[in-house]
DNA sequence: TTTTTTATTCTACAGTTGTAGAATTTAAAT
DNA sequence: ATTTAAATTCTACAACTGTAGAATAAAAAA
């Protein structure tokens, strides 16, 4: 099962900090906070969903991710990329390219990368 | 107000067919097809939604997107982007060139559409 | 014209999501 | 030891989603 939109918002708060207290998650919230209630609440569900887990200390806990940033983001595209894109990760790519705002600078950095990428092909 | 994974899906069945009538988006779902009644109440909460609108013909209607979709992605990149990748447009492409598995050829087509944007800037 | 097919509207219902108050518990501060 | 602050659990509830049957209407086929 997926994350929902404030859920994901909570996860990367927690992927930020690695582990973290309900304490440090509100923390890592701007401005207005949600409450402490909500929070726990949204973790308790991320937890049912298998996203994370936590340490208990005493009566509290120190939550972690149990899916790594970039495995959970790669499924994510992935599902963007067969939604939209019949499924072909380059029609993606050039669509991203165009759709976007990068300036010359990224546009060169990103050049960069590819290069390698291609490298360790 | 964004539209929901299924009608997502059909917003692209739409999309690709340009103008449908109901028998053709219907057609354009694979497989197991919901049922009538699921994508005619999809159809509405879209029209709701104002992503598209139709033309009557009689009895039944031509939909058609009032998004381009372009522009839909455009903004659902950004949600990512702006989640994901503390709104850095470049942290989310070199993210993505590593997270996602492109061919060489896929790599060295991309790299010349860089090369493209680039000139143009 | 009678039958069949197809699109639309209404209604429904369970599951998910966003949000948080009330009550409780416990650790920390005084 | 009391009071206070913080975390957790329970409960709640409206909005949004996925899915589709029943009823209806109209168009097409027989």
């Amino acid at each position: 099962m997926q994350l929902s939109k404030s859920e994901e918002e909570l996860m990367n708060i927690l992927w930020k900090q690695k582990k973290a207290f309900m304490k440090d998650l509100l923390n890592g919230y701007a401005k207005p906070k949600p409450a402490t209630t909500t929070v726990a609440t949204l973790l308790k569900r991320m937890a049912d969903k298998g996203f994370v887990a936590y340490k208990s200390f005493g009566r509290s806990r120190e939550y972690y991710p149990l899916v790594k940033k970039k495995d959970y983001f790669s499924k994510h595209v992935n599902g963007l990329i067969k939604n939209f894109f019949n499924d072909s990760a380059s029609q993606f790519a050039s669509f991203f390219t165009t759709a976007t705002n990068l300036s010359k600078e990224e546009l060169e950095e990103l050049k960069k990368l590819i290069d390698e990428q291609i490298k360790n092909k």
